[in-house]
DNA sequence: ATCTTCCGGGG
DNA sequence: GTGTACGGAAGAT
């Protein structure tokens, strides 16, 4: 029979000694179905000497071949590798471990210059020779069969593929869930600590299960839950951090499984670092979007549910987590503590509208599953778009390779002026490196070493690259700038909102890709790295950005700060003409990104903070608000920014000092001045008596149990001996005269607002010398 | 300054 | 599961 497939993911089992891909997929009717591959094998490559006599490595490499998975074919093929052709050979197993186990067998063959391409998971390895993506739909000659292990409507065996396609995705089920667990002083401990409330919430809304007396019941039913919604995409916040290995070891500890996926008695399980894959379901970790909202610097749930103005903070329950334990066991706060957690599992299930959207679109174009993608760091994701391509070019894909660390000069930053600015214009060429790639043919294949009759050269650094043919780079950075071009053009006419919104993502996410291109090519993981490359793009982007520089000079404008690929400017002359004179001029694209109403520079590049027409303020570079400082100290940074930008510096002095004198007539609450640190090792492991190592081996010898992986909280106490002899763990500091004052206005609230003030040449001692406010005290 | 260790999110 | 994050900043030297 004939059947369409809209794919979700792949995995793969060994049965009866051959492998099967899964293809875990719906079909039009929207039946969550299986695909069966059982003919496909591993493979890999041998690269050989141009002297090597191809039919004897041939026969050396198959007598390798052992009984439990040998070796089925060794081919001679003609490849590319790096532009030029190569003779390889093909070799083919049966089980996919064993590729391991032959790579290193038929590196040491005479004959074998390289082994390449063995270290490509099995299922990616199938997705991509077949053009196979998820997201994708494809039509296929399929035989319907039975197997009662898998928890979906059909199950088929794939026979032919006939064709694939891209079109509108079926609808798909999505849950969102949350734990809370109990973890009075310091970090849960899953094999003591219960889960007290799972919350969950789909497209019928929220529902929650609080804890009796055995957690276990809640797990149970939390599982029944999964089984019976039958969710695709299984929606967490930093779960694969927290909730999964904590539920599983909660579960596992007392010898029950968690049995959730479309398998039966298949566990979440740990695949790269990290990630937790349910069998047949897409477990996505919002956190991995969320981590590339730069401007939001500490990515808790409610700071990228606020910022995205998914839940605001002011229409949710905001605890801390340490409050847990007291709202779960007093009865007239439990309320409050569980709709805090439908309120988490509420803006996680939202943020879906904000990042699956954009996440579908990376993995149409990637490739990668959804649930990797969203745990996969930028240059992953761009290397899986280039073995696909390097696949279609018949190039082959290169190795990892071991490197060392190399500097070279980034991105031109323009020193700025210091002080405050007001109406800034911000000009972005916002796809300066992709557009110099292009241009210049920019690649570890075109890189020429020597003579070159018909080469780019790089400015400062000399790089040659050749004119033509076109490189690996050049050629799919044209097809992403083109495919974009063609979806921009598309949206004007597109009536649908539901698709127009899609084309949208997909022009962004066709942007991002490409704009990560140049850091890809500079990241030492990369299969395609090139340092020169790398070094001729920033060269060539210098050279650029001063050119701009001085052309805005040139027409009367004032450069205050430039950095890469942006300059932020002032004057009163017309800002769009001098827009579009820069666009002719260098050929790029470039826009008005921002207008600062205010804006003030430290000495320090790359760290400035604004406010714009719409009274947004904008803090780059700052650390505002970091975890390891003290919430007085965080907040006042902050305010201590705003107040510069909307009164003045004296009333940012003024403020600094009022808390100053709050902290010294002791009328700070303790829990504002608690710094709160992870312990990443064991106590034993710390070779360095740190402030936080300290206060939790004080926490133990009181008799709290602190866990590895878990946080702990101190203040520092007045005494002698160093500042890590004095720390001691907040809950066993309740009296406000034991605290250190000193420290924390010497340490804490001073250096946190002099990141500010010393700009405006405000000193220190003004700050902290508050005696003569009696004087004032008087004349008032 | 440069090298090394720590940290993130979650409760 | 054909594997084992990563990038930045604080702390140490």
């Amino acid at each position: 029979m004939i059947g369409c497939f809209y794919i979700l993911d792949f995995s793969y089992d060994v049965e009866e000694g051959k492998p099967v891909i899964y293809i875990w997929a719906i079909d039009k009717e929207g039946n969550r179905v299986a695909v069966l591959e059982k003919n496909f094998r591993p493979y890999f490559y041998a690269i050989l000497d141009d002297s090597a006599d191809t039919n004897k490595v041939a026969e050396d490499i198959k007598r390798l071949s052992v009984s439990q998975s040998p070796i089925t074919s060794v081919k001679l093929e003609e490849r590319k590798y790096y532009g030029n052709p190569v003779k390889v050979l093909r070799i083919e197993t049966v089980i996919p471990a064993y590729v391991r186990t032959y790579r290193d067998k038929v590196a040491k063959v005479r004959g074998v210059k390289e082994v390449v391409e063995a270290d490509i998971r099995f299922y990616m390895r199938y997705s991509i020779d077949n053009d196979l993506k998820p997201f994708n739909w494809f039509k296929a000659e399929v035989e319907e069969i039975q197997d009662s292990k898998l928890r979906v409507k059909k199950v088929y065996e794939l026979k032919k593929i006939i064709q694939i396609y891209e079109d509108k995705p079926p609808e798909l089920r999505i849950m969102a869930f949350d734990i809370e667990v109990y973890n009075k002083y310091g970090s849960p401990n899953p094999r003591r600590d219960p889960v007290i409330i799972i919350g969950v919430w789909t497209n019928n809304g929220g529902k929650q299960l609080v804890m009796k007396d055995d957690d276990l019941e809640i797990i149970r039913e939390f599982a029944k839950f999964v089984l019976d919604y039958d969710p695709d995409i299984i929606l967490g916040y930093n779960s694969n951090g927290f909730d999964w290995p904590y539920l599983l070891e909660r579960v596992n500890s007392r010898g029950v499984k968690l049995d959730i996926g479309r398998k039966v008695n298949s566990e979440p399980s740990q695949g790269t670092y990290g990630h937790y894959s349910v069998v047949g379901r897409l477990n996505v970790d919002l956190l991995g979007f969320a981590s590339s909202i730069a401007e939001v610097k500490v990515k808790s749930l409610d700071n990228i549910a606020d910022y995205l103005g998914v839940v605001k903070k002011t229409e949710r329950v905001n605890l801390e987590w340490y409050q847990i334990p007291e709202y779960w066991s007093d009865p007239s706060k439990r309320d409050i503590l569980l709709k805090y957690n439908m309120d988490d599992v509420r803006s996680t299930y939202l943020l879906k509208d904000v990042f699956l959207p954009f996440g579908e679109q990376l993995t149409m174009i990637t490739g990668l599953p959804l649930d990797q993608l969203s745990m996969a760091s930028v240059g992953y994701r761009v290397e899986w778009l280039l073995m696909r391509e390097a696949y279609k070019f018949n190039e082959i894909i290169p190795n990892r390779v071991e490197r060392e660390y190399e500097s070279y000069k980034g991105g031109l930053v323009i020193s700025p002026a210091p002080g405050i600015h007001e109406g800034v214009y911000v000009l972005d060429f916002s796809s300066m490196y992709p557009s110099i790639m292009i241009k210049y043919n920019i690649g570890p294949d075109t890189l020429v070493k020597g003579e070159c009759e018909d080469c780019w050269v790089a400015p400062e650094v000399g790089h040659k690259f050749r004119k033509s043919p076109d490189g690996f780079y050049k050629r799919i950075l044209q097809k992403l700038v083109e495919e974009r071009k063609a979806v921009k053009s598309k949206m004007p006419t597109e009536k649908d909102e539901y698709e127009r919104r899609r084309l949208d993502e997909r022009q962004r996410a066709l942007k991002v890709m490409a704009n990560a291109f140049y850091g890809y090519m500079g990241w030492l993981g990369a299969r395609w790295y090139s340092k020169e490359g790398a070094e001729a793009v920033t060269a060539w982007g210098r050279e650029i950005i001063s050119s701009v520089a001085k052309l805005v000079e040139e027409r009367g404008f004032k450069v205050i700060y430039g950095d890469t690929d942006s300059v932020f400017i002032k004057g009163s002359g017309n800002v769009d003409s001098l827009v579009n004179e820069i666009m002719n001029k260098f050929g790029l694209e470039i826009k008005i990104d921002k207008i600062y109403k205010k804006i003030f520079f430290t000495e320090n590049k790359k760290r400035y903070a604004g406010i714009t027409e719409d009274g947004k303020i904008d803090i780059v570079g700052f650390e505002a608000v970091r975890g390891d400082w003290c919430d007085l100290a965080k907040d006042l940074q902050r305010r201590v920014i705003e107040k510069i930008l909307t009164s003045g510096v004296d009333e940012a002095v003024k403020l600094v000092r009022d808390v100053i004198m709050k902290i010294r007539r002791k009328e700070v609450p303790i829990q504002d001045l608690v710094i709160w640190k992870s312990l990443d090792k064991s106590l034993e492991e710390y070779e360095v008596d740190a402030p936080h190592v300290n206060a939790a081996k004080k926490a133990m010898k009181a008799g709290y149990v602190i866990f590895k992986g878990g946080k702990i909280g101190y203040v520092i106490v007045k005494g002698s001996g160093k500042i890590s002899e004095r720390a001691e763990p907040y809950f066993m500091v309740s009296d406000i005269n034991r605290i250190d004052i000193d420290y924390y206005i010497d340490k804490q609230i001073v250096p946190s607002a002099m990141r500010i003030l010393e700009q405006f040449g405000i000193k220190e001692s003004t700050l902290k010398n508050t005696s003569f406010d009696i004087l004032n005290f008087f004349k008032k």
